[in-house]
DNA sequence: GGCCGCATCCATCGAAAGGTTGAGGTGGCC
DNA sequence: GGCCACCTCAACCTTTCGATGGATGCGGCC
C-alpha cells in the first residue's frame, strides 16, 4: 500500500496539531501541508501533489470551506475531499456532497475510524460518519417532511421576528393565510409554536440566520 | 518555575490531541490526564493533583462545561478552569465566569498565546482572549442596552423555542418571573415581542445560534 | 377523463400564551 | 441613608396565535 499525502485545512491551530498528531500515528499517512484559510487550501491544493485534503466547513473569513470543496474538486486531477466539522445539519452536508466532497465526518469522531474514512476517501470511495448516514437515510425515507418554498419564505420571515400581521403585508397575504402555512411548516417539523420551529428549522439549517 | 499540572476536557478527540501537542512542547507543562465529558473532567479534578483544567463548553450529551466548572471551582483547593470553546457569545462568556472560570479563550487562540493565558491562570490571574476582553469592555461601556445575566439565559431558552411555561419549570421559576425578564429584554433591545427578541439578540452575538 | 395529492389561499373562533402594570426584597455603590 | 439595578412574583387583560374547516388550481397517475 503506498502512502497517502494529506493537506491540513482548518482555521484553528489546535485541531490542526490534533489531526497531525492522530494522523502521523498511521505508517501509512503523510501531511504534507497545513492550511489556515479556505483560500490556502485552494493554492496548496493544486501546488502539491497531495492525495486527500481534510477540509473543516467553518472559517473564520473569507472564502468557506464549501466553496474551496467546489473549487478543488473541479480540476482534473484533483485530490479527494474529506469533509471534517462539527456541524452535522441538512444544508452543510448536502452542499459539501454537492460541491464534490467524498466524504463527511464530524469532528468527535474516534481516531480510528477518522484514518479509516481518510483510507476509503484516497480510494476514491465515499466515507460517510454514521450521523451523517442516517440523517441522509432520513431525507430520502421522509420526503415529506420539506418544506415547500412558500412555507421556507414564510418561516424566514417568522425568524426575523416579524409578527403574522407584518408577514402578511410583506407577502401580499392574509393572516389567515400565514398561519395556515405555519401550521403546515409545525406539522412537518414536529413543533407546536413558531418559536420551537425556528429553533429546529436553523438547528437543520431550512432557514438562514 | 514549577510545573505546570494539566487536565484537558474536550469530547473531540482530535481536539484533546491538538491541545497535548501543542501544550507538550513546553518544558513547564504536564498533561496528567484527559476528560471526554464533564463528568469525568469533575471527577479527575477531584481525584488528581491538578492546577489548571482546560474546559470546553460543549459536551455532545450530559453536563455541559459550564456546570463542571461551577462544580469544580466551588470546592476548596481547586485548580484553575481555563474555558477554551468556539464561541465568543455574552450568554457562553458570563455564564463562564459566572460559575468561577479564570480565564476565557477562543479555540483559534495561537498556540504561543494559549501556552501564556495557561501560566496566567496558573498564577490565579484572569486570562482573557483580546475578543473576549473587547466584548465585555462593551458591556461596561453601554450599561443600559446590556442584558443581564438572567435575562440572557432566559432569552438562550426562547431562542431555542421553550414556552414561558416551558422557561418556568427549566429554571425554577414562576411564569410571571420569565415575562419579567423579557419585558426588560424587549425594552433594552428596542423590541416588542419575543421572536423580534430572538433576532435582534442573535444578530448582535447576544446569544447562540 | 377522473382521481388524488399537494400547494396555495382564506374565514371563523376559542383559548392560552404573552404582554402590561405594579410591587417587594436584595445587594452594591456613592 | 438614598439611589439604582437586578431578581423575583401576582393579577389582569388582550392580542395573537394556533386549531379547524374548507375552497381553488395544478400536476401526476391510473
Amino acid at each position: 500500500m503506498s502512502t497517502v499525502r494529506l493537506l491540513l485545512a482548518d482555521d484553528h491551530p489546535i485541531v490542526r496539531a490534533g489531526l497531525r498528531a492522530v494522523l502521523e500515528g498511521e505508517p501509512d499517512f503523510e501531511v504534507v501541508a497545513e492550511a489556515p484559510t479556505a483560500e490556502r487550501a485552494v493554492a496548496l491544493a493544486g501546488e502539491l501533489d497531495v492525495d486527500v485534503v481534510l477540509m473543516d466547513l467553518q472559517f473564520g473569513s473569507g472564502m468557506g470551506g464549501t466553496q474551496a470543496t467546489a473549487t478543488i474538486t473541479a480540476r482534473s486531477g484533483a485530490p479527494r475531499v474529506l469533509v471534517l466539522t462539527t456541524y452535522d445539519t441538512d444544508v452543510d452536508i448536502l452542499a459539501a456532497i454537492e460541491a464534490g466532497a467524498t466524504g463527511y465526518l464530524l469532528k468527535d469522531t474516534p481516531p480510528d475510524e477518522l484514518a479509516d474514512a481518510v483510507r476509503t476517501a484516497a480510494a476514491g470511495r465515499s466515507a460517510l460518519g454514521p450521523e451523517i448516514a442516517q440523517r441522509l437515510m432520513d431525507r430520502v425515507r421522509r420526503p415529506t417532511e420539506a418544506l415547500s418554498l412558500r412555507e421556507i419564505e414564510v418561516l424566514q420571515l417568522v425568524a426575523e421576528g416579524l409578527s403574522n400581521q407584518q408577514i402578511s403585508e410583506r407577502l401580499f397575504l392574509s393572516q389567515a393565510t400565514v398561519k395556515s402555512h405555519l401550521v403546515h411548516v409545525y406539522a412537518k417539523l414536529g413543533v407546536d409554536s413558531r418559536t420551537a420551529a425556528v429553533a429546529t428549522a436553523t438547528a437543520r439549517g431550512l432557514i438562514r440566520r
